[in-house]
DNA sequence: TGAAATGTTGGGGCG
DNA sequence: ACGCCCCAACATTTC
């Protein structure tokens, strides 16, 4: 027998690691570890989202004669306890990019035959360097690598049956439900995908920019825990756009590819900047006085900036665990730029609330926008919230959903209530400074600081 | 995957 | 007819 040990692919469709273990005969077990040091961590929806899975993996591993094995504990006690037990030849595992898990793993290989198969990423991270063999740092050249690998459109499918297991112990999974915007599970990612590439897919150029639209996949969570292969989405996204006809339709189809390869981009980054975990990617940018402001920082994370584009993102994140991409850029810029606050304090909370919580990408974009990182926005680039929802959420349809208090505000003053007349204020049923607050901070002002703090820094 | 300040151009009103 | 001013529209530069 040997051992599938599930961290982040919890799938059977387009499988490596399943494949190679089942490939290699005498029987496998799925198994995972509920780890102790992950679990500490507070991330509730996450954690919810998880679990569901790993129930919906366990219902599809019955369907085909199998079942998952979970334990509990440190996963390199765990992992070789069970090996142990069952008698396990080899452990197969998906390899992982961060700085615990190639830790974990390890150690973990020390006490078992730990054979590690790609598969959490479409290329091998070591396939994109440059010539000389070093690691990309900027994305565009990094992209154009990925590209030019020859494209592995081959999925495999899903096992039509799976050997039986013995009778192993295993731990009941915590009662936490995932999110109900995120049904856990392989068949809700494939679901996803394929309403995805059903439609929206081909106006994601624009789409992907509109929070007030539903014109992105929101697969992130399936994708951070292998629910759907990336090989997988990124093949069904090259065959809609070789279906279709316009450029347009077609730009849309590439432009989410590229999402694809962004997140590669970070793996990759992670994989060989781990440090930048701890502390900024470029040097000269480590040594920013940043503010210490912990009622700014509430207020940030409550969504009671005043600021409705910034406070309707942070306040759909805390409902839902998820957040849109451009609001996610919104928010962080107004955290380290307005509020002059460290972007790891942002990247701290993002983590904590994210169902689809990564520390490759959610570091990556955190750093992109605190112009400290890879390729990463200039630091005088400011948002300027108001400018970013007129742009984004032209009707204010995003903001009224996720800002109540100001559902009956006009458009005209949806992105800047603060500058509605009193008579307004009252024919909106909302009064600034008493219902929902005024700015916390003047855009002007914070802009000149946050300027004059970057070029000292 | 910026925004603001500054510079340039050109049409129109006007004396 | 002409110069002057205003200002929108666009371009460039600066942060």
């Amino acid at each position: 027998m040997n051992i599938w040990w599930i961290r982040r692919d919890l799938r059977l469709e387009d499988n490596q690691a399943l494949t190679v273990a089942l490939n290699a005969g005498t029987g496998v077990v799925p198994a995972f570890i509920l780890d102790e040091h992950l679990l500490a961590k507070p991330a509730e929806k996450r954690h919810g989202f998880l679990f569901e899975g790993l129930r919906a993996l366990d219902e599809d591993l019955h369907r085909l004669g199998s079942r998952l094995i979970i334990r509990r504990g440190d996963p390199v006690e765990e992992i070789a306890n069970l090996a142990a037990e069952i008698g396990a030849g080899s452990v197969f595992a998906e390899q992982d990019v961060s700085p615990y898990s190639l830790q974990r793993d390890s150690a973990v290989a020390a006490k078992v035959n730990l054979i590690l198969v790609h598969g959490l990423g479409i290329h091998p991270i070591s396939l994109i360097t440059k010539s000389d063999g070093s690691p990309y740092t900027v994305f565009t050249p990094f992209s154009r690598a990925w590209k030019a690998l020859p494209a592995s459109d081959h999925v495999l499918p899903a096992p039509a049956s799976l050997p039986a297991i013995p009778g192993f112990a295993s731990v009941p999974l915590p009662l936490l439900p995932a999110p109900d915007s995120f049904p856990a599970g392989e068949l809700e990612g494939r679901r996803r995908l394929n309403a995805f590439l059903a439609g929206p897919i081909f106006d994601y150029e624009a789409g992907r920019d509109r929070p007030d639209l539903n014109g992105t996949s929101s697969l992130s969570p399936y994708l951070r825990f292998g629910m759907i292969s990336a090989r997988k989405a990124a093949a069904a996204a090259r065959q809609a756009s070789r279906l279709v006809p316009d450029a347009q339709s077609r730009a849309g189809c590439e432009s989410w590819l590229n999402e694809i390869i962004w997140r590669e981009f970070y793996q990759s980054i992670l994989y060989h900047f781990p440090y930048v975990l701890k502390t900024a990617f470029k040097p000269s940018m480590r040594s920013i006085r940043w503010r210490n402001a912990p009622e700014d920082f509430q207020a940030w994370k409550t969504g009671l900036t005043g600021y409705p584009m910034v406070d309707a993102g942070m306040r759909q994140l805390a409902a839902t665990g998820w957040m849109h991409n451009r609001s996610r850029m919104i928010t962080a810029s107004f955290l380290v730029k307005h509020l002059l606050i460290n972007w790891q304090e942002g990247e701290s909370w993002f983590m904590q609330m994210l169902v689809d919580g990564d520390p490759a990408s959610n570091n990556g974009g955190w750093q992109w926008t605190a112009g400290t990182g890879t390729d990463a926005a200039p630091y005088f680039r400011v948002f300027n919230p108001i400018l970013q929802g007129q742009k984004f959420d032209p009707d204010g349809i995003y903001i009224r959903r996720w800002v109540p208090e100001l559902r009956n505000v006009s458009t005209k003053y949806i992105h800047a209530p603060w500058e509605m007349p009193e008579s307004e204020q009252k024919n909106a049923s909302v009064i600034i400074g008493r219902n929902y607050p005024a700015p916390i901070v003047d855009h002007q002002f914070a802009r000149q600081r946050v300027l004059k703090a970057y070029s000292n820094g």
